[in-house]
DNA sequence: CGAAGTATTGAGACGTCTCAAAATTAGTGG
DNA sequence: CCACTAATTTTGAGACGTCTCAATACTTCG
């Protein structure tokens, strides 16, 4: 499930918390941990649960018969995932780092929705928030180029993954290709393109703390 | 807004027959014609109305600033549109050929959602419905080649558009190809090769009949 | 320090795009 | 209903962006 919490932050905290209401009265939840690269849900398997983030970081993707990946989101501290309407997940997710998630029993939640309105009211606003995030993606994997998807990512992750100036990226260069539609070696070359231009640096000795230093330009290679 | 009314046919009846229901009752409505091309709404624009389409097709797409288009969706007789829960459209919505809406005014159907569960949990199952129809689009747009968007592409017009053999398209190439992220040359070209193939045929004089021959062998191209 | 995993860089291949022309279909007015 | 024009579709040929495959460099972890 596509969750992007802070997209629409006045609403949806209110979702986030009514659903923390929720579970602090009447309904089943215990917190989880998950190894990197364990698999907390599969595609098609039953959703009994939905998920919040409390620490690292997970991918929901879909698979081709021949290992083809889409990553459909990335969910980060404090993002609702695994909501689905249906009875069944239209994504496999895991962790990407050894991730501590909270979950609640999704027949529960599903039930105070059937009678309080400001529950179901609330899944339709999250729910809404995931569809805003899938319709500005397929635009990006639809019609952008490998810079544009590149520099779009970075601005994402810039908005939602800290205050600070310095980003700890915890995905790896493959999770950040499967989520843009390229190559690891493209996201590479672009990385590279932009470091190369004083757009951004890499910080300490890891490719993966990145710190934006023109924000403008890389918002003009957004769109 | 995706629309995607086949997809879920059992509940989604339920959902649009509860829409029925609410116009006739409580909600003003009213018919509205729409030349071909013309513009239902745009993008950015106040969501004021939900639509439905009585007669025709409607595509709903996203512009990039120099011009790139993507079509998120095609919205097919009986399919409902513009439904958005914020208050400004995600998309421009534009009359592919001459057609026929129903509409209802916004605010009404929010003030019912607000107090009736029925009609909010009607909502969030389009909504979800739509997220549906968006992430698998994701996946097509993401990681599938050509030909196998092409093919994915007919069966779904030939799941929604008819129960007759012979699939009357009301888009053009580019629209085709706005929808699966190509050139409308590459749709010719796909459309070309399966016709040599002997996967479909074209009927009539127009290039815009289409009848699966070999469905079987195009759901292998499709994933 | 060594080994495994991850990221970068290079070079050539490949699929889709671009540009252009020809063919077909649709639209219009007589 | 035909003739003419405009729009759309098909097809071709070459360009271009991204992918593939391969080698090197870097980072992490034992």
């Amino acid at each position: 499930m596509l969750v992007n919490i802070n997209a629409v932050s006045a609403k949806r905290q209110n979702a986030l918390g009514e659903l923390g209401e929720l579970s602090r009265s009447r309904i089943f939840l215990s917190e989880f941990k998950y190894n990197r690269g364990a698999e907390i849900y599969g595609e098609t398997e039953t959703a009994d649960y939905i998920y919040q983030v409390l620490e690292g970081a997970v991918r929901s993707y879909k698979l081709l018969f021949d290992g083809r990946r889409q990553i459909g989101a990335f969910h980060l501290v404090g993002d609702i995932f695994g909501l689905e309407n249906g009875a069944a997940h239209r994504f496999t997710a895991e962790a990407i780092v050894d991730t501590t998630v909270r979950l609640m029993k999704r027949r529960s939640l599903e039930h105070v929705a059937e009678t309080d309105v400001v529950v179901a009211l609330d899944l339709l606003i999250m729910t809404t928030g995931n569809l805003q995030h899938a319709e500005d993606h397929m635009l990006l994997l639809g019609r952008k180029t490998s810079l544009e998807r590149v520099a779009a990512f970075l601005l994402e992750m810039d908005r939602r993954l800290t205050a600070k100036s310095v980003m700890a990226l915890p995905m790896s260069r493959r999770d950040i290709a499967d989520y843009l539609g390229l190559t690891l070696e493209t996201v590479s070359r672009a990385l590279s393109y932009l470091h190369a231009k004083g757009i951004l640096g890499f910080l300490g000795p890891t490719q993966r703390q990145i710190v934006l230093l023109d924000r403008l330009r890389l918002a003009e290679l957004d769109l």
